[in-house]
RNA sequence: GGACGGUUGGCGCAGUUGGUAGCGCACCACUUUGACAUAGUGGGGGCCACUGGUUCGAGUCCAGUACCGUCCA
């Protein structure tokens, strides 16, 4: 790929876009499973089929293509399993929104006239269409993590509804159904009326919210006397079937055993106790409605209660027999106002308090949940639970940062049976067959043609589908063919590393862990890194209804996928738990790429025609050693950041020592030497090329692209020349025989007088094209000789000459600047005109003066003392104690100008 | 209500085992000499949220308070 170098600017889209051929051409990333190598296996966490490419995605695929990038380097096998997940309840949200949208098309030109239902479609025709939906946009968000250079195993994309992966969850499904851990249960659970299916408690999302917390009077059947109960639903009364009390609470002793009325109906309630309820809150009376709040359900089944249930799965109320005629098909919200106006009207209603609690809604649609009494699959947890905890708590698995292993912890050791089922079409049907004929029910793996038990044929398979959860727990092991042995799973599991968002943590993280344990017997991953969330720039959460998203296609688009991916790297993962979004970071480090970008320019038009060598360690300049003891350490260091994810200070590191050390420093002392050297030739080019080639391969699993393109340019040593991609070169490593502490605090010299020259040079005003006369004293010949030897670079790069080195001051008037033992002294007799320098700076003295004085007439000034606002005059006496210093610094000028 | 994270120059952040604070952006001044003005050089700017404690000494350790944020209930 050898073309004419760019000159100008650091152009990314046309160099992505050439490389992200070049690859996808050569290579598409197969597995490579040599018994010889070291093994390193990530399983991509699978975005949904609905998705599209986010910061999370962007950050999290940066973070571990870094990883991969570099285990690759290393001379690892390595596997990036990626794919997608099928989303159940977005997926068919998704299709189902744009198949109305069509049928909404259709009905204005009159082609149909009944209005657009899944139902009536059917469920095989529906799920035809989610099929074709997902042919057409589900590897959308594949195509968009290109554009960040991700290297992906890419012959492996897999989907939760493969065909081998498929086979994998009816495995997991009969084996615990078998193992009795699945079972089905009449319960209360989330239950979305905009989507009609049930949720699992982590789909749920609690928002505070304002409401009422309403005292409502129950009156004794004899009307002699109330008991007041709190509510937040008084639309739920009508499936109330009990008022508990707490046993201990004496306000109510009186009331237990008796009857009360229910308002607003006719039925009557018995008065119970329970040890539930909580005496602090409301009344410390609470309503039973069993059919409608999950503990109070428990209540119900501890007194054996009914459940009544009044409101329906649309939200509505029940048109039965618990809920009166008026209020019968009216949506929960509507009968919330009107039961409290007639409850107000009859004088039933105690209190209204304003009242903020917080309230589930639906994660997908926001529509606040309804608790619904109905049948659903739950796996039993405690058992799976116990050895995933242990994995973590003796350490076998390790979450990175250390401190998210409670978070996980916590949710496992307080964890609930799970609600499996979803009342969705796109999914996993549950395969748990009926039998019509005598009632026999059992799971298989494959549909069965007749019962098992009294052989007839007529099998009705269950409604419902999996959670999609429940196939993602099996994604690191089902993408490598269990529950087939396969040479893949043998291989690469349990994958080395898995990183993910922390707000995953119990939703995924936890069900990979107790299934694998299941299933494999084994852990899924040995390191669980969790990444810093990326808010907006103050400090919200980025989404996409709130359309405060930054999309980071575009700022790929315009910064460039490495400045990017550098960012990401930047943040780490054991710092903040949250980054908030700074566009002006990507400037930085597109400005950063930029300067690589023209240090390699310089190089490559310094090594035209040179021919890798090594290095001759005994004839090395100050510099040389400098640079190359400062880049093995820098080496050494990134090996030890990279082997504990500190990946904020392997960008620090690099960033530093290009920009600070070897290009600011290095590359402006290899020009002199260069040109020293002349054609004979010296050591400056090898150091130049080892140093930059290097740094190359050490840069390039953040930056895959502007490294690939500029080591594509650089001479190849022998051992390279056969490797076609830097992506295939050896990661480097720092070698110690470059330590070099001498030279480190030599340099370090060097630099300090460098820079008071420069220093001194912009106080008095000496013109930039001047070049200035400059005496270093000296106390001693160590130093004498360090100086004498690099006064090249002293008048190069501090624009000084001549320069003496010398044991006496010189004569006239000079400036000067101490450095420990050594004085640097610039003559300013025929640098500057004294008299014109000393001009300006008095001047300058009186402007300084002028506005003294005007800042201490305001400050002396009672009135603005009195009336001006507290900061204004603040403001104005720290101007003051500035203004006083600057007139100090000048003075101080003034004096050396006077000296001598 | 529980858990966790943050609070350092105008803004965004670093600060390793406690020894009088660094970086980037922004700001001021000078400079287009062949890597780079997406740059170079020099400069100004902070009693490290607050209160107490430990210590010769605390941004750094301990306790508490306030504010912001996230997760779980």
């Amino acid at each position: 790929m050898q073309e004419e170098l760019k000159s100008g600017p650091y152009a990314p889209k046309e160099i992505e876009a050439k490389w992200t051929q070049y690859w996808f051409d050569s290579y598409v990333f197969e597995l490579e499973m040599d018994p010889d190598k070291p093994r390193f296996s990530i399983a991509l966490p699978p975005p949904n089929i609905t998705g599209n490419l986010h910061m999370g995605h962007a950050l999290n695929g940066t973070l571990q293509d870094i990883l991969i990038r570099l285990k690759r380097m290393q001379g690892y096998n390595v596997l990036w399993q990626p794919g997608t997940d099928h989303a159940g309840i977005s997926a068919q949200m998704v299709v189902e929104r744009q198949l109305r949208k069509e049928h909404d098309e259709k009905m204005k030109t009159a082609e149909v006239k009944k209005p657009f239902s899944r139902h009536e479609m059917g469920r095989e025709a529906f799920i035809e269409q989610v099929w074709k939906w997902r042919k057409q946009y589900g590897d959308q968000i594949m195509v968009q993590y290109k554009r960040l250079g991700v290297s992906f195993t890419w012959g492996r994309v897999a989907f939760t509804m493969d065909e081998s992966y498929v086979k994998a969850i009816y495995r997991a499904f009969v084996t615990l159904y078998k193992d009795g851990l699945i079972y089905r249960g009449h319960r209360v659970t989330n239950w979305c009326p905009r989507c009609l299916t049930s949720l699992s408690d982590l789909e749920v999302e609690h928002k505070d919210t304002k409401g009422h917390l309403y005292l409502i009077k129950y009156f004794l059947e004899d009307g002699s006397d109330h008991i007041t109960i709190a509510t937040t639903r008084p639309e739920s009364l009508f499936g109330d079937v009990a008022v508990a009390v707490h046993p201990k609470d004496d306000r109510y002793k009186k009331f237990v055993g008796k009857n009360v009325k229910l308002p607003l109906t006719d039925r009557v309630i018995p008065v119970i106790e329970d040890q539930y309820v909580d005496r602090e809150f409301g009344t410390g009376a609470l309503k039973i409605t069993p059919a409608h709040d999950a503990n109070d359900w428990e209540v119900g089944q501890r007194h054996k209660l009914d459940s009544p249930v009044a409101i329906d799965e649309h939200g509505k109320l029940m048109k039965n027999e618990f809920v009166p005629a008026q209020f019968q098909g009216l949506d929960r919200f509507k009968v919330r106002e009107a039961a409290v106006a007639e409850l107000t009207e009859k004088e039933l209603l105690e209190e209204t308090r304003d009242y903020t609690h917080g309230v589930g809604h639906c994660e997908r649609c926001a529509t606040v949940i309804e608790p619904y009494l109905s049948e659903q699959w739950y796996l039993k947890m405690k058992e799976l639970a116990e050895p995933a905890i242990k994995s973590v708590e003796e350490d076998r698995i390790q979450f990175i940062p250390g401190r998210y292993a409670s978070t996980y912890l916590d949710w496992m050791r307080n964890i609930r049976d799970w609600n499996i089922s979803r009342q969705l079409w796109w999914g996993h049907r549950i395969p748990v067959w009926t039998c019509e004929a005598c009632g026999h029910e059992a799971a298989f793996e494959e549909p069965p043609t007749k019962c098992e038990k009294c052989g007839d044929e007529k099998l009705k398979q269950d409604e419902d589908v999996l959670d999609t959860w429940f196939s993602s727990a099996l994604w690191p092991f089902a993408t490598l063919g269990w529950p087939d042995n396969t040479k893949e799973m043998k291989f690469f599991y349990p994958t080395t590393v898995l990183s993910t968002a922390r707000e995953i943590i119990n939703l995924w993280v936890a069900r990979m862990i107790f299934m694998s344990l299941k299933f494999v017997g084994t852990i899924p991953f040995k390191h669980v890194l969790i990444h810093p969330v990326i808010q907006t720039h103050d400090g919200k959460r980025m989404s996409k209804s709130k359309g405060n998203a930054i999309d980071p296609l575009d700022m790929i688009d315009k910064y460039g996928a490495d400045a990017n991916r550098f960012w990401f790297c930047s943040m780490g993962v054991k710092g903040d738990q949250d980054v908030r979004f700074r566009e002006e970071k990507l400037e930085e480090y597109k400005r950063f790429v930029n300067k690589l970008w023209n240090a390699g320019k310089l190089v490559l038009n310094q090594l035209d025609g040179y021919e890798p060598r090594g290095i001759d360690q005994k004839s090395l300049t100050l510099a040389d050693r400098w640079i190359l003891f400062k880049y093995n350490s820098m080496l050494e260091k990134l090996q030890n950041s990279l082997n504990n994810y500190d990946f904020d200070d392997v960008a620090r590191d690099l960033y530093e020592f290009i920009w600070d050390q070897f290009c600011d420093w290095y590359l402006e002392i290899a020009k002199i030497q260069i040109a020293q050297e002349g054609e004979a030739g010296g050591q400056t080019k090898t150091v130049l090329y080892t140093i930059f080639e290097g740094l190359m391969r050490a840069l390039h699993p953040i930056m895959p692209f502007v490294t690939e393109e500029l080591w594509s340019y650089l001479p190849k040593s022998l051992s390279f020349k056969e490797i076609d991609s830097i992506m295939f070169a050896p990661y480097p490593s720092g070698n110690p025989d470059f330590t070099d502490k001498e030279a480190d605090a030599q340099m370090e010299y060097l630099i300090r007088v460098i820079r008071s020259i420069r220093n001194i040079r912009q106080t008095f005003d000496v013109a930039a094209k001047a070049e200035a006369e400059a005496v270093i004293v000296v106390k001693n010949d160590s130093e004498k000789e360090l100086l004498s030897k690099n006064v090249d670079a002293i008048k190069r790069l501090a624009n000084a000459n001549p320069v003496t080195i010398s044991a006496e001051k010189p004569a006239g008037k000079a400036a000067f600047e101490m450095i420990s033992d050594t004085t640097v002294y610039i003559p300013l007799d025929k640098l500057i005109d004294v008299e014109k320098t000393r001009d300006k700076l008095n001047q300058r003295i009186g402007a300084k003066e002028k506005e003294r004085e005007r800042v201490k007439g305001q400050l002396s000034n009672e009135s603005f003392r009195a009336r001006a606002p507290k900061e204004k005059v603040e403001e104005q006496e720290a101007a003051l104690a500035d203004i006083e210093k600057q007139i100090a610094s000048i003075n101080a000028q003034l004096d050396i100008l006077k000296s001598n």
